[in-house]
DNA sequence: CATAGATAAATCCTATAGGAACTACCGATA
DNA sequence: TATCGGTAGTTCCTATAGGATTTATCTATG
C-alpha cells in the first residue's frame, strides 16, 4: 500500500473491534450458514481490511462457541443446535438464573425496577416481524432484562458465567425463532418477575424465573420440532 | 528476515498456541506481577517471535479474566483478588458445582468413580512444596476432580460455565496459596464426595460438594487474611 | 478410459515495514 | 530558574510479503 493512500489514518479506533462487531452481527443475523468456512483472507477482502485484524477478531470470537477453530485449518461457523441441546441450554440457565433473580431481588433498588420495567416496555413495543433488524430489537430487550438481573447479583463471577451462556443464547434465539412466536408469553412472564421485584419477594422472584425458563424451554422445543 | 533463515520452517504447529500456553503458565505461576503491562512487542522479543502470534494469543487470553485490554493502550495483567472477591468466587462455584455433583452422580459409571479415585490419589501424592512445578501438580489433581464431575453432567453448557469460573480459579488458588495449607482437608472432602458417588447417592454427593466448597471458602478467607 | 502427476489457486501462518500516538528527556529561551 | 519545544524511543495497530500446505483442475500416460 505505497501507491494507494492509507484508507483510515485519522480513524482512531481499532479495526479489529469493527471486524468483531461485524462478524457478530453476521452470526446473530444468521447471514452465515452453519458449518460454513470462515476464510481469514476472504473476510479481509470482503471488509476491505488486512487479515491481521480479522485474525484477532476471530480469536476473540472463538470462546463464544459460535465459531470453531481447527489449528492450521481455519475457522468454521459452529453447527446449529439440536433440540436436545436447546433443552440443555435452558437447563444450564435454570441452574444460574433463578439464583440470580433471588440475589438481585434481595439487593433490588427502585432504579433496577424502573430499568426492568423499561425493558418490558421495549419488549412490548418491539416489532416482531421477520426482518433481522426488527428481530434484533426484540432480542436486545429480552437480553437486557436477564442481563440486568445478572448484573445486580453483585457477583462478577456469576455475571461472567451468565455471559458465557448468553453468547450461545443469541444463536439459540435466532434459530428457534422465538422472537416472533412467544412475545406475549415472554412479556407476561417477565412482568411476573418484575412484580416480585417490586414487592421485594425474593422467593417469588426465584419461582417466577423458574416458571419463565420452563416456559421458554417448552416453547423452544415445540418450535424446533416445527422447524427441523 | 531475508538474511537470517526462517527459524521454524518445519515446525508444523501454530506459534500462537505456543505463545498462549507460555503466557498461561507465566500467569498461573505468578511470574507476572499484577497490573504489569503486557507489551505485545516486548513479549514478541522475549519469546523470539513476531508480534502477530502474540496478538492472537492475548486476544484469546482476554476472556479468562487474567488479562485486561484497553483499546489502543494495550494489555495488562489483571489485579489480584481481594478477600470479598475470593468469597464471591466460591459463591459462584456453590451455585454450579453442587448441581454438577448431583447430576454427575445420577449418571455415574464405574469408570468415573475410578477416575475420581485416581485424582484423589494424585492429590495425596502430589508434593505440597512452595515450588511452582510442585504446586502445579497439586492444582492439576484438584482441578481434574472438579472438571471430571462437570464433564459428567452431560451438559456442555454447564461444563462451559464451569470452565469460565475455572480460569479464575487458577489465579485464586495460587494467590491464596491453599495448595500448601489445606491438602488434608481437600483430600478428606474429595473422598467424602467420592464415597457418595460410589454409593450412588446423588443427594449426598450434592451435600458433600456444598460442604467441600464451604470449607474452601472459609480456609481461603483465613489464608487471605494472613497474607494481605 | 482411468489414473497418476503437475500446475495453479486458495489458505493458514509468520515476519517485517511503517504510520500514529504517547512518554521521557534534554536543551533553549523568557 | 522555570517553562516550552523538539527529538528519540516505545507501543499499538494495520498492511504487505512470502513460505508451507492443502485442494482443485488439467494434462499426460498406461
Amino acid at each position: 500500500m505505497s501507491a494507494a493512500a492509507p484508507r483510515r489514518t485519522l480513524n482512531r479506533q481499532v479495526l479489529a473491534d469493527h471486524v468483531h462487531e461485524e462478524l457478530m452481527s453476521w452470526l446473530i443475523d444468521g447471514r452465515l450458514e452453519a458449518g460454513a468456512n470462515l476464510s481469514i483472507d476472504g473476510i479481509a477482502r470482503d471488509l476491505d481490511v488486512s487479515p491481521t485484524p480479522v485474525r484477532e477478531a476471530l480469536a476473540r470470537l472463538e470462546h463464544t462457541g459460535m465459531v470453531r477453530r481447527v489449528a492450521l485449518k481455519g475457522y468454521k461457523v459452529a453447527p446449529l443446535f439440536t433440540a436436545p441441546e436447546l433443552a440443555q441450554l435452558v437447563d444450564a440457565r435454570l441452574m444460574i438464573e433463578p439464583v440470580n433473580a433471588e440475589l438481585a431481588c434481595a439487593r433490588s433498588t427502585p432504579q433496577l425496577v424502573d430499568d426492568l420495567k423499561q425493558t418490558i416496555e421495549d419488549l412490548r413495543h418491539a416489532p416482531t416481524g421477520a426482518s433481522y433488524a426488527e428481530f434484533r430489537e426484540y432480542w436486545k430487550a429480552d437480553e437486557d432484562f436477564h442481563r440486568l438481573i445478572a448484573e445486580h447479583t453483585g457477583n462478577p463471577f456469576i455475571l461472567n458465567a451468565y455471559r458465557t451462556l448468553g453468547g450461545q443464547v443469541q444463536r439459540f434465539r435466532f434459530f428457534a425463532g422465538l422472537g416472533v412466536t412467544d412475545a406475549d408469553n415472554a412479556i407476561a412472564e417477565h412482568t411476573a418477575i418484575l412484580d416480585a421485584f417490586a414487592a421485594g419477594d425474593a422467593a417469588a422472584a426465584r419461582a417466577a424465573m423458574v416458571a419463565h425458563l420452563n416456559g421458554v424451554k417448552q416453547r423452544s422445543i415445540l418450535d424446533s420440532a416445527e422447524h427441523p
